[in-house]
DNA sequence: AGGTTGGTACTACAGCTGTAACTCTACAGG
DNA sequence: CCTGTAGAGTTACAGCTGTAGTACCAACCT
């Protein structure tokens, strides 16, 4: 089974970048980071090695500085991110958070209609209609 | 525009049993906690009362004890944590998120069913269809 | 009236997070 | 060779959480 990953706010952001760039060093991270967040260089390598330490993230030596990759992947942290927050918001009920998706004020114009496709591909993909 | 709402697991927990049962005191709390988590009842009234102090959760003397109720609604702290939650790993990609979770594991014999009439329902609502 | 009891308040502590200054080290340029 | 500099390591601290022991208080029973 999974492991849970407990992520914090900020620990995804550095994830996203990992996930999107591959290795990145500090600097580099601090870069994308820092319109957003305004935080000190040492402060984003602090985060960096705790999240090394405890086995997010990988280093490699590169020409006197690291390069920081993430151990785990989006799709996993998705998972058990998700699931998490369907056992507890909704007691796992994924249809009650669908619906409650569906209802909120998050929905994007064509955002439905892409849903309603997505159903229907998922239907004909695996042959069983209603 | 609503709060933000950092709750964690076991604050979560807490704030369930209230919303399902409205005002409840330490030992309720405590009671309905136990088997799961086995936790001193000192330990459940320091985080109750932290939470009162942070305003998620609100108090009443009755009968030389107290009876605790929460403060935010389940749909608030739903809306928000999906939010959240969407925002952070799906870019706010609410399709993507649905996508997720109808190709997951967490759907049980039955949910597609019932996604898929919730669609149909929803468009009837609306007289938007496809 | 005094002890037992149920319940709250106070105090404590470790672990994690965000935050960052300060220190050290090694390479690059003069 | 000496020094400036860039980057990493070390140390620090406050705030929050989970965890709980201990102290205090009021009511009830005998």
């Amino acid at each position: 089974m999974p492991e849970r990953h407990q992520l914090t706010d900020l620990q995804i952001a550095i994830l996203r970048l990992l996930w999107a760039q591959g290795e990145l060093t500090v600097l580099e991270i601090w870069e994308a980071l820092h319109p957003e967040r305004r935080l000190a260089q040492t402060t984003v390598a602090t985060l960096l090695s705790r999240l090394q330490r405890r086995g997010v993230l990988a280093r490699r030596t590169d020409d006197r500085q690291y390069r920081y990759r993430a151990l785990v992947s989006e799709e996993e942290v998705q998972l058990s991110m998700v699931e998490e927050l369907t056992e507890r918001l909704f007691n796992g009920d994924v249809p009650a958070l669908v619906n409650h998706l569906l209802t909120s004020q998050e929905m994007r114009p064509g955002d439905l209609d892409r849903v309603r496709q997505m159903i229907d591909d998922f239907d004909r993909s695996r042959g069983e209609p209603a």
